[in-house]
DNA sequence: ATCCGTTACCTTACGATGTAAGGTCGAGCT
DNA sequence: AGCTCGACCTTACATCGTAAGGTAACGGAT
């Protein structure tokens, strides 16, 4: 209730704000934020975000705890093998749900509340395999650095990373490079690859 | 030959440019770095520079040149798999060589010419698995994978990359996620690790 | 009904960034 | 001697995160 001053649109609240953000990253990209541009979009001031986050950094870490929180998991009792299944691919789906984002949240380095979280859920579920700690660590850091690896070219697959300011033209590419050409037709198949990737940690 | 009006030490040319903004990256990481501080280091002015790169795009793919250019590989007469192998330890020593700029490489497009060569290399290892084209292209992303994850984690555990502005304290992780304070004990290991998902790929 | 502190938002300003536009100085040819 | 041109510099601008401080409207106390 009450509106004060507001130049227009509803008004300001952290959760609002967070996610505007990231609806912001997804559009135009991690160069294509800034706090202008989404303060227009949210109908106010830049200096006006910072009545809700300190700063960027803190705005930054909502949007991760965001991006986190519509992760959905197995029950604690399903099968160990079942549950690591279900956060490799919804790791895998949040990254394209937010291409632009995930740029930064692979990045940044897990000791938020909900990073930890996530972390702690898979480190469970790795016990439950039977392996000792050394093994499960191993385990672990496999799966995480493969999926990290996989989620990242797909990501990027949509929303494009930087490229060579000239690259170089496909004809050159397939004179010199003919390694490369005859690989063309392999997208998509990379479902395939996760999912035995699976098979491996046994 | 030649001093002109230049405010102080060597001649510029693009190589030492280029090289000396590597070295910037890699000992101020990527948010370190801005024209200005390396015309510093260079001893001259920024707007200088714009002689030899008309961008910082075309700065930074010639960084991502002389990035992969101390790659160092077996002759393609070795066995396919050692060669796979070196591919790999070359891959995570380049990261760690530089492990600010990594997190640019590692998001880079590969259509630069040393990218491309080195992805040709890869493929041509592949080919003499004597796999079809399909499983080929499938084994090589999901190695890609993972030394892209691994290397990364591994080159951020030096140059941190952006954490939690307010991270969570330690006595409340140990409180609330107990599964991840027990595997604290896993550096170095990674060795092991990547050895071993070499085996994998058969 | 009036004052008053607090909340929610705005204005202005600063130093940093990448870079467009154009200036200047000296080496080398004619 | 004069001219051209390469190599480097100066100035200027829009955009960025954000420090400092202003202001208007509300809720509560008097």
């Amino acid at each position: 209730m009450s509106e004060r001053k507001r130049k227009s649109g509803l008004p300001l609240d952290a959760e609002r704000i967070a996610t505007e953000a990231l609806a912001l990253v997804d559009e135009k990209g991690l160069e294509g934020f800034s706090f202008r541009v989404l303060a227009a979009r949210l109908g106010c001031e830049a200096m006006s975000i910072y009545h809700y986050y300190p700063s960027k950094q803190h705005l930054f870490d909502a949007m991760v705890e965001l991006y986190y929180r519509d992760f959905r998991f197995l029950p604690e009792d399903a099968p160990w093998l079942d549950r690591l299944r279900t956060i490799c691919w919804e790791f895998r789906a949040a990254a394209l749900r937010h291409p632009g984002f995930f740029q930064f949240v692979n990045i940044y380095r897990m000791n938020s509340r909900a990073g930890l979280s996530l972390l702690d859920r898979t480190l469970r579920a790795f016990e439950a395999t039977g392996l000792d700690t050394g093994a499960r660590a191993r385990h672990f850091r496999v799966i995480g650095y493969y999926i990290s690896g996989a989620a990242l070219d797909e990501a990027l697959g949509y929303a494009r990373g930087p490229s060579a300011a000239e690259p170089v033209p496909p004809e050159e590419a397939f004179r010199d490079f003919p390694a490369i050409t005859g690989v063309g037709a392999y997208f998509g198949r990379e479902h395939h690859a996760k999912t035995f990737e699976q098979g491996v940690e046994v």
